[in-house]
DNA sequence: GATATTTGATATGGTCCATAACAATTATCA
DNA sequence: TGATAATTGTTATGGACCATATCAAATATC
């Protein structure tokens, strides 16, 4: 696996038509990627990547990661959660969650409100900027982003695959 | 996205017939995913994730990584290239490649050869431990890993959804 | 009311990824 | 040929992400 973003040097030894050294140097042309291409972890992470990736570009006019994301069409779907109800369900564990959620809140895209239920915990909402934000980011993400993917696959082999991504997701 | 490798508290709640509260803490109970379930970028990482889990469990006994699995790979098939050729081709940028390479050389797994052409590089190859432990590692993810795709999706389904998530990877 | 649990938070360490810089070696080319 | 540029493996370093332990405040449990 173990793919990175820069990579691809493509390694152009340019079999240049001059010098050769002593034979045995007969190769430098391209390596074989052979059963690797058939690995379903190594095609499934360049793949991440590069959706990622592009993901990325897609969002660069809003500044929202893949996580951010996430998080708040989670918080819009489910207004009124705590932070620990939405990280668990997104799979970010509490620590970790506290420091995006700074992040958001300084941009004023979502807000902590105490509970007056549970005056430990605190209520996530998305705010009218984030709501706003979040609206662009669904547009970015459907024109840019997913129909990309109908582009290349096609509509029905596009459901199929988030279907299949889905069912690994759930029952590997 | 953002899917860790613990999580999963699944949050029950439980709903204990016992006490309630006062009324306005109705929810609780499991929150919606929404279109985050067919979000492409979230459905690929929650897939992976589980995958490299997966690949983990059945490679505990050879403690393979999925990075060091594409590495003994590669230098099988391709013998004699040097560490910039197999690490940019598998994404890996080569000062990150070092540690990687030093662990693999010093459970003898496979070997650096400085080389006669170019005293700069150095020539990768497979010890006959290495060829071994590959030989085996091979086994355990044709058997225990690949193999529970098909129990998962079918032969067909799955050799679709390795050829789309190349395309992805290649095209996107 | 004493004890245990939960919530958000901090501190911290690990792993992976990315960039800059360096010595040794090789390529380039004036 | 010899000066300069480029390449290879390497080290150092910083950032992003992930995971654990721990804490104070608040709540639940008994």
């Amino acid at each position: 696996m173990t793919v990175s973003k820069t990579a691809e040097k493509s390694s152009e030894k340019a079999a240049d038509a001059k010098g050769r050294k002593d034979a045995g140097d007969v190769h430098a042309e391209a390596l074989q990627l052979g059963e690797l291409s058939e690995q379903l972890g190594y095609v499934l992470k360049r793949a991440q990547l590069k959706v990622f990736e592009n993901f990325l570009r897609c969002m660069a006019s809003l500044q929202l990661t893949p996580a951010q994301f996430s998080v708040l069409l989670l918080v819009e779907k489910n207004p009124g959660r705590n932070q620990t109800e939405i990280a668990s369900t997104l799979g970010i564990l509490r620590p970790n969650f506290v420091a995006m959620l700074d992040n958001l809140e300084s941009r004023d895209l979502c807000a902590r409100i105490r509970s007056t239920n549970d005056r430990r915990s605190h209520i996530l909402v998305l705010t009218d900027k984030g709501k706003a934000v979040l609206a662009r980011a669904k547009k970015l993400v459907a024109t840019k982003h997913e129909a990309r993917l109908n582009d290349l696959l096609g509509q029905a082999n596009r459901e199929a695959l988030i279907g299949m991504l889905a069912k690994i997701a759930n029952e590997f």
